[in-house]
DNA sequence: GCCTAGCCCTGCAAATTTGCAGGATGTTCA
DNA sequence: TGAACATCCTGCAAATTTGCAGGGCTAGGC
């Protein structure tokens, strides 16, 4: 393969159309530039130019090189002013790590007005089971459960949410009504799969009452959400999600309530880029739309 | 402004994710494609790559900078391709001569990927009993086992390759299990015609233990390896050829191991035209994929 | 036609890049 | 947990590239 920063020996010359003024424009020796095109020439095995009247005019070859070797240009340049200059540019593609629950109902529903309003960039959510540490690439940003540790990560609080007991009227017609915390040993709880929680705050059962375990159990938020909608037991769910389900009722709502935060959490060298502060701006914005409904726990039931 | 060569260094690292492949690829020390590297960050005032599990994963930064550098590779390629024309296009013939066991099992699974990479590169693969000299132009370019003497030759190390003993359940049941090298002189050994040893390397029965000889001998090692794995002796198989085969199982693994390396060889005078190098570096990735199993040593058996 | 200025080539030395060897580090496997 | 293997970094020497100086050539102006 050629030298490819031969291409830009070659363009200047094919537009100066002598080596000497080609290389003050490039700053390299006159005898420099004469030998890289002689050596272009010889690993192309192509005469670019032909000499004439005190010139050097494109051969054919090298006429269609020279179409190349702009567009390499094009290349070269967008990279400077991309890598160098995109921090400030509200363009460029954004990969946010995010919970299943809260992307699909806290910011999903959002999607189309931050697409409105910052068409340049590519907003790509991520959902995984667990959360991405940022600092791994496979997310630019993430909303997280808990506060992480140390790392050049930058962390930045976004706000609280709430999180009750539900089940399904289904359900307690099957099997009664637990009145108190301490009932619900008996019953059938739906919660996450111990092995795989990535937090302890995902721990819910165990801060309901010491001591609780789920029978049923899944990864997915959504999943148990489905599980606890159909009747099959009882478990603890965001409100932000429980609140969108009519199958779901509330338990216990005034003695048992459970405060998290979301965390956003990002990478510290992204932290400037214009594009990360758009949608961290976006996702706390998103986050606010749920206090406008958060301080009122739900109906305690019956 | 960057040596838009350093893209080239980039876009290699970039895919193998490591210093040292990316250098194999590109035919260049991995201490020079470290610095080029440094010089590339260092010129764009950007990091590109953050280490991690023995990884270099791109930055956002080098994220951006990857689609820039790809597409000055693709106009790189169209300029070398629209100005050699026909001679020098990634199109045209090249006759490859290969060990038979190395063609089936290491090239002719990725034919189908050479094929569409390099749809105009007719590329065939030319099984040998021994190895052509490639400068008697019977093939433009050989694999080889051994490396070849000076000349007007360019050699490239490719990489290493395992052999261990093998036989079949059958034949330990019809004869019983030797325990030792020198047990090997009362069994039926399978091998080479020494007559048609090409190179002294594939002697490996010699090395095994001095003075073995095959009683069933075959120029060709899958005509070996059928005979051992129908009960018919044992013998030393390459461990890329033998692990495919359910029939066979691994003796002495702990004892008798051989190393060989494979050897690209080609004209020098070929060396520089792009098909031959789209070969070569295929070929190298070929045998890079025998990397991520050949350490594995087989079960010692029993 | 001659003179001058600019360009380009060649030879040589300086500067830079590259490869190699050895050592340190990290990863994987037993 | 230790050993083996692969990777990467550093120092040094070899190889290559670059710049400089001088000379030759060409074109333009007088």
């Amino acid at each position: 393969m050629f030298d490819w920063d031969d291409l830009r020996v070659f363009l200047a010359v094919a537009r100066a159309r002598k080596v000497a003024p080609a290389a003050r424009t490039l700053g390299i020796d006159a005898t420099t530039i004469a030998r890289r095109l002689a050596r272009l020439e010889k690993a192309l095995d192509a005469e670019l130019f032909e000499v004439g009247a005190g010139e050097r005019a494109l051969t054919a070859r090298g006429q269609e090189l020279l179409a190349h070797a702009e567009a390499a240009e094009s290349a070269a340049l967008a990279a400077m002013e991309d890598v160098q200059g995109q921090q400030h540019r509200l363009s460029g593609q954004v990969r946010l790590s995010v919970a299943e629950g809260f992307g699909t109902w806290v910011l999903a529903p959002g999607m189309g007005d931050f697409n409105r309003r910052h068409p340049g960039i590519r907003l790509d959510l991520v959902t995984a089971s667990g959360f991405l540490n940022p600092s791994n690439r496979e997310a630019d940003m993430a909303v997280m459960l808990a506060r992480p540790q140390r790392g050049r990560l930058t962390v930045r609080r976004l706000g609280d949410y709430r999180l009750h007991l539900y089940t399904s009227p289904a359900y307690i017609e099957r099997v009664g009504r637990p009145g108190k915390p301490a009932d619900l040993r008996d019953c059938t709880l739906v919660g996450y799969v111990p092995e795989f929680i990535f937090s302890p705050e995902l721990d819910y059962l165990d801060e309901v009452e010491a001591g609780l375990e789920a029978t049923l159990r899944s990864t997915s938020i959504i999943m148990q959400q489905r599980m606890i909608a159909d009747g099959a037991g009882i478990g603890v769910l965001p409100d932000f999600i429980a609140r969108r389900d009519p199958g779901l009722m509330p338990l216990m709502a005034d003695r048992v309530e459970i405060i998290r935060s979301f965390w956003l959490v990002m990478h510290g060298d992204l932290r400037k880029l214009a594009r990360i502060g758009a949608v961290a701006g976006w996702v706390q914005e998103r986050v606010e739309t749920l206090s406008g409904a958060r301080d009122v726990p739900p109906d305690a039931g019956g």
